[in-house]
DNA sequence: ATCGCCCTTGAACTGCGCTTCAAGTCAAGG
DNA sequence: CCTTGACTTGAAGCGCAGTTCAAGGGCGAT
């Protein structure tokens, strides 16, 4: 069923919905190994539709080609998926979900500053000035702070 | 108090927590205006803080320097902070949502990962295989399918 | 006056993830 | 036969967000 490995890339990049430049691409820093060819033309089973699939859910994760080039690499030639498939989804995890709570705050200011009334930035909340001393501002944080639908910055007690 | 513009690039760089040599190039962009000179150095007052501030926030939510530098243009010279920082953070919030949804869609699929005993990726439902005809698979929803501890492929019924 | 330090410039470089290009091969169809 | 269309290659280019570098200026302190 699967076994006949001839799609063209045209094909396979249809099918993927990615472009055929970005699959020769992928190929040539190792994420997709070197297929069969016939008359010099790449030939690909559906299995490359997986992998497609799979680089590209990584990719809009934030993972970078090289560290989905590290995942793969780990399914396909350790032990089945064993211990380094397992500990980089473990450090992977940490990091997706610092990323998740980072997206969050955007959402959080985006949100505000969709129907933020403020005449300028300068009496806004979501455009905060630093003190004096502040040599490490945490700005982000500092909008993760802004709540509700008033941005309006208070009044410096 | 902050009319005094006596603040080096270098102390602006500490006190803002970027590298000088970003403040150039944002001014190099005009994302920040050409400050005044002490001995061809740059002098700035400390309003210029809140503009660093403000373009790493917009960054951490997602605006690019271009996008940054529109907000910034419509800020200060437009109506206050009018339509077009409100527009711009309405389209902004959709990308944020979906950045958001492929985000958690990956933090499922690594929790998977994480605990996967599968022994190889063509038993495991983290590798899925689309059909004949899936011209525009979307990957990212078959991953969040994928739930509880149980990776293993559902025998093709 | 010499040292150390901070500042100046433009140009070139980095890393990422592709895309585009020129020049060529091959098989099928009219 | 000739065209059409999909494929091949390596090299170069692009957009982004900076960083690095060489070569030099100026100032306060010792």
């Amino acid at each position: 069923m699967d076994g006949f490995r001839e799609l063209t890339i045209g094909e396979v990049a249809r099918r993927a919905g990615v472009a055929t430049s970005s699959i020769r691409c992928y190929e040539r820093i190792g994420l997709l190994p070197q297929p069969e060819r016939t008359h010099g033309q790449r030939r690909y089973g559906t299995e490359v539709l997986g992998k497609l699939g799979f680089i590209g859910v990584a990719q809009s994760a934030g993972f970078k080609l090289r560290e989905i080039k590290e995942l793969i690499d780990g399914v396909d030639s350790a032990d089945g998926m064993g211990e380094q498939m397992r500990s980089l989804s473990s450090r992977k995890l940490e990091e997706v979900e610092a990323l998740l709570e980072r997206t969050k705050a955007m959402k959080g200011w985006l949100e505000t500053a969709k129907q933020c009334g403020c005449a300028s930035p300068t009496e806004c909340a979501l455009f905060p000035v630093p003190g004096e001393e502040a040599a490490d501002a945490d700005w982000s944080l500092r909008v993760v702070q802004v709540k509700g639908d008033d941005c309006r910055r208070p009044p410096a007690a």
